[in-house]
DNA sequence: GTGGTCTAGACCACT
DNA sequence: GTGGTCTAGACCACC
């Protein structure tokens, strides 16, 4: 696993971003048991408590249950799993808009174009 | 002037971007006489030798012309400006689509996506 | 290895000639590895940094492949070599033109001229 | 007049060579007489014994003959001129051949490339 | 004054 | 060990 830490950011806000894209895109399972804090921090060369700061910001955005016992779960709610999806999405899509506006392209003319390279792509 | 070099990527290659960007946004106008390779490097904090082997690279792609006695001119030729633009354009369009489609989201879909989330913003 | 560099010309523009030249003539074989930027420079009596300048503009034009950590290569692609054979040959025939264009010589004259000159050193 | 003289051989005989190709190219006619060797060597930024010299080398190749009292003509007889640019041409043939040959290309072929070459550049 | 070239020497990442 | 980048400082040609 590359987790391809900088130091431009605070680490456990890059971790959050890592697990975050890892439950959107399946690589954890709705429901599955995540590693242990200890595990997960070892294998990012980063402290445990950097790591538990992480998670615990995945847990105040729902993506993540606590079960005090038996460790942490990704959420089974796969309405929260969605949420997340579409609000990373929309972020992706606004700073796409203002590159794109930095570069002189007009709201109107950016569809138009996308749909250009995407049929020059094929 | 805020140059905003990091230690990621090489510092020349930065520049190579920022003055691009300045030239396609029209900071710098088609013909006008850019600042001395010198000047520059003082502005930007850099040696001298970075900020020519930078402006090179923008010689080679079309983008600026050099006057061996009396300087460096953006090309006057808004054709050569264009395809830089397009070329730019083009990278978004597609790291944007690389990124939405790490997110779970079709080619397909995205264009119908976007649509949405500009129509919410008005 | 005689470099014979002289001052006429910048001393990375003679060097690109001459490697070229190695590796148009086979000296260097496609796919060959070229001794390291330093040994090189060694061997021409030249700064690495001018060594490397040089080769990058090999790389530039296809000649040359780099791998970072283990060394540049001339290129597999024989079409490249070809490529470039091509066009010094087709700068020796034009430069040869303008030489006799200069003496007097009808384009027409040359071929002829030049027959007559083969048929005699046979 | 761009004299143009390097320090890489013989000043008086590139001089040769430049006077020579005026002749053999009509800026000095046959029979024409040639400014004075103070005159040409202050021209050509040179002392007028090395314009002295250069130009007995062409009244021994015949180019040129000195009339005691009046100065130095070039010669009328057209036969010598004509001798002179077959030897130069003649030289360049070679040498373009010997090029070409280090670059792979056979005599026989080197005929069908140079008509290759001359059918594009129409 | 301008850009272009060159050297010397340093540090980095990668393997 | 490899190539890549950067700095500092020098000299050149051109106008």
């Amino acid at each position: 696993m590359a987790w391809d830490l900088d130091s431009d950011r605070p680490i456990y806000s890059q971790i959050v971003d890592i697990v975050q894209m890892q439950i959107i895109s399946g690589t954890y399972a709705p429901g599955e048991k995540l590693p242990s804090v200890r595990l997960l921090a070892a294998e990012a060369s980063v402290n445990p408590n950097t790591m538990q700061k992480a998670l615990s910001e995945l847990e105040k955005s729902g993506l993540i249950i606590t079960k005090r016992t038996s460790g942490r779960f990704v959420t089974e709610e796969h309405e929260m799993i969605g949420q997340a999806r579409k609000k990373l999405a929309a972020n992706e899509v606004t700073t796409f808009f203002e590159k794109m506006e930095k570069l002189g392209f007009e709201k109107e003319n950016i569809l138009a174009l996308i749909q250009d390279i995407l049929r020059e792509e094929q």
